[in-house]
DNA sequence: CTTGGAATGTCAACAACACTGACGTATTAT
DNA sequence: ATAATACGTCAGTGTTGTTGACATTCCAAG
C-alpha cells in the first residue's frame, strides 16, 4: 500500500528531490502532527488542561527531579507561559516541587502518583498511535522516520532530545 | 551517525518495540515539529502573520480556486477562526476571493502575485530545511519517513493529503 | 414561486498559550 | 558586600482556536 509515493523510485541512490515531493512531505508532516496530538487533546480537554500541560508531564517524567531551568531550555518557552502550566498542575497534585538539596534555589520536578497516572494515559494513546504506524509501515521505515526526524532538529534542539539508548551495538 | 537509535537492530523482521522506543518516537515528533516550523515562523513574524496565515497559504497554493468550505475541511478549523486570517490576507492583497460562476455562493480562493511571492518564501526556507534533512538521512529512510507519517495520518485526514504524483510508475 | 438548506461572512465573548517587561526574593558565588 | 543565578509573579498584549447567534446570497426542490 505504500507504493505510489515515486519517493524510492525517483531517489534511489541520486536523491533528486523536486520541490513537489519536498511540498509532499511538508504536508505529511502537518496532517501526521494533527493525528499525533488528537488523542491526547482529547483526553486533556475532559480535564481542561492542553498540550503545555502534556509536555510539561512528558518532560517530567522523562527526566524526574528536573529543575525549572531545565525544563524551560527544553520547551523553549518563557518561564512566565511555564510557570502557568506548572502552578495549575503543581495545585492540582499532578507535579511536585522541591527546594534543591545541594542548591537550594533550584526546584526539583517529580510526578506525583496522579500525574505519573495521566502523563501514562497521555502518552498511552499516543503510543498507541505511533506503533499502529510503524507496524503498518515496517521496520526499515520506522529506522528511516527516526533518521529524517532527527536531522530535522534544530542542531541547539538535539541536546535536548534523548538518544535511543541502542544498548545492542557497544 | 544515524547509528546508536538501535532501531533496526532491535526490530529487524520482528518489530518489537519497547515503550523506551515509542517514547523517543514521540519526543523526535516533538522536537522535529519545532524545528520544522521555526523558519517559516521568523519571516511571518516580520510581517505580523502567523501561522495560520502560513497553513492558508499553503492550501491556496497547492490547489488553486479552492472554495471556503474546501480549505475549512482541510485546515480543520472554524470557519469563523479561517475567516479572520483569510480577511487579513485579501485585505493584504495576498489572497483573491472570487465569486464562483457555477455556484455563485462560492468563493473561489487563488493567490496574488504577492501572496505567490510570500507563499514562495515560507515554502523556501522549509523545503531548504527538509531538503538538508533527506540528504543527511538518506534515500531509503525518506521513504520510510513519508510511510511513516502517512501511517500516522487520521484515516478521514488522509484524503486532503494529496498522494504524490508519482508518474513513474503507471 | 415559495421554501428550505447550503455557502459564506460577521459580531461578540471567551480560553489557551505564547510573548515582553518589570519587580521581588532567596540563595549562591565572587 | 556585591553581583549573579534561580525562581516566582503581576500586568499587558497578540495569535489562534472555540461557541453561539445572525444576515445574506443563492441553489434546488416541492
Amino acid at each position: 500500500m505504500a507504493q505510489g509515493q515515486g519517493w524510492s523510485e525517483n531517489t534511489r541512490g541520486l536523491l533528486f528531490l523536486t520541490d513537489e515531493q519536498l511540498r509532499k512531505g511538508i504536508e505529511a508532516m502537518f496532517f501526521a502532527y494533527r493525528g499525533f496530538t488528537a488523542g491526547p487533546d482529547r483526553i486533556l480537554a475532559e480535564k481542561s488542561y492542553g498540550r503545555a500541560h502534556h509536555r510539561a508531564l512528558h518532560f517530567i517524567q522523562r527526566s524526574p527531579g528536573t529543575t525549572v531551568n531545565n525544563l524551560l531550555a527544553t520547551l523553549g518557552v518563557t518561564k512566565q507561559s511555564l510557570n502557568r502550566v506548572l502552578r495549575t498542575l503543581i495545585k492540582d497534585g499532578l507535579v511536585l516541587n522541591e527546594v534543591g538539596s545541594r542548591d537550594k534555589r533550584q526546584r526539583h520536578l517529580t510526578l506525583t502518583d496522579l500525574g505519573t497516572e495521566l502523563e501514562r494515559a497521555l502518552s498511552d494513546v499516543q503510543r498507541d498511535r505511533m506503533r499502529a504506524a510503524y507496524r503498518q509501515a515496517g521496520a526499515e521505515s520506522v529506522h528511516g522516520f527516526c533518521t529524517v526526524l532527527e536531522a530535522m532538529m534544530d542542531p541547539e534542539l538535539k541536546g535536548h532530545y534523548q538518544q535511543v539508548s541502542g544498548g545492542d551495538h557497544k
